[in-house]
DNA sequence: GTCTATATAGTGATAGAC
DNA sequence: GTCTATCACTATATAGAC
């Protein structure tokens, strides 16, 4: 844990990131100090400066991480063939890739406000770009005829909204596996949006 | 704004109340310190103390008043006959009330963390007490044969954070009235967890 | 690349005058 | 009931030794 003076380490940069992703997810941006980030990681709060210019740029580069690897993720899975199908892929993609990233998800959310303006137009705009992703599933599905949701765009938000609400409560060993939420979820959205 | 020495004002309690909520809101409670708060009033830091004991108190109370005002106002609603006209009288409920106070909703959201454990099994406990008030509608519905959610459970946390989520984007003026915004919720959710 | 030490500023909370 | 002044800490960030 602690590290004696000069003893160097290659993947200190790495660390500081995960430290920084699990402590800002549990106490809050704000609430947390580079102390506490640094002793994590086992070295003192000067070191951090050889990897980050400050403090909001840790903030900032943890979220736009998070948002583009989420954004690259989707686009990389395979296109199922018509909108009935790509919706169903898109809520299990969606449910399972942020399930597997708690703190990251947390972050996105929870943190917008402790962006400086200019980071924040950043992130929005990627936040932005993730939802048209399933709105453009949507309105295909209306052109196919096979979805009819009453408005594409508060359907993307609505969705978006459930589904995120899954990381607050899901755990494993709970009353229902994940296939069975999946499941479950699948049913309420397709009911919903359906044609 | 500023006051002077020896002044008396009869609210300042309240006033306290009402900066500390819409600093919070903004800013973030670990973010925004007693000295802002004070200047908002227009009093030194030092005489908040004669109102409240410290300030994670001043956030419970915010959070424990707003909880108990939406439960309190949703109990005191007419009940109207039939799961179905009650589900539809409880989302127009929850969207306009939520809707009128942004900013103590975004801080029972976020600042959940900042509570000390004792506080937060008191918020937690009273939103649970909210989400049950829906999902008792669910259950008489299904008894009913009125209405089918493939899990009452899970339906009242997708509805919850669906209708949450408005409070997010929604803004006067925008594409949408709040009528035709709750009409369209309203289709998507009657047909989610409809019989 | 990490250390120690420090500059500069701000924190929550309290004491005692008025 | 509010003020001023203060205590004891903590904060981010930087400088310079090694």
């Amino acid at each position: 844990m602690a590290r004696t003076h000069g003893s160097h380490s290659d993947i200190t940069g790495p660390r500081i990131r995960d430290a920084a992703l699990r402590l800002f997810a549990r106490h809050g941006y704000a609430a947390v100090s580079m102390r506490q980030i640094a002793a994590e990681v086992g070295v003192q709060a000067g070191a951090l400066y050889n990897y980050i210019p400050d403090k909001q740029s840790l903030l900032f580069e943890l979220m736009q991480g998070h948002m583009s690897e989420t954004i690259a993720a989707c686009e990389a899975r395979p296109k199922a063939s018509g909108a009935l199908a790509r919706l169903r892929d898109f809520m299990g993609f969606h449910i399972r890739f942020h399930l597997a990233r708690p703190d990251a998800v947390f972050i996105a959310y929870m943190e917008l406000r402790n962006l400086s303006p200019e980071n924040f137009a950043v992130i929005e705009g990627l936040r932005q770009r993730y939802e048209s992703l399933l709105e453009s599933i949507l309105t295909e599905g209306i052109h196919e005829g096979t979805l009819a949701p009453p408005d594409p765009k508060l359907a993307t938000r609505a969705v978006i909204a459930m589904l995120n609400g899954v990381n607050t409560w899901y755990r494993e060993g709970g009353r229902l596996t994940l296939d069975e939420v999946e499941a479950i979820y699948w049913d309420m959205v397709r009911r919903a949006v359906g044609g």
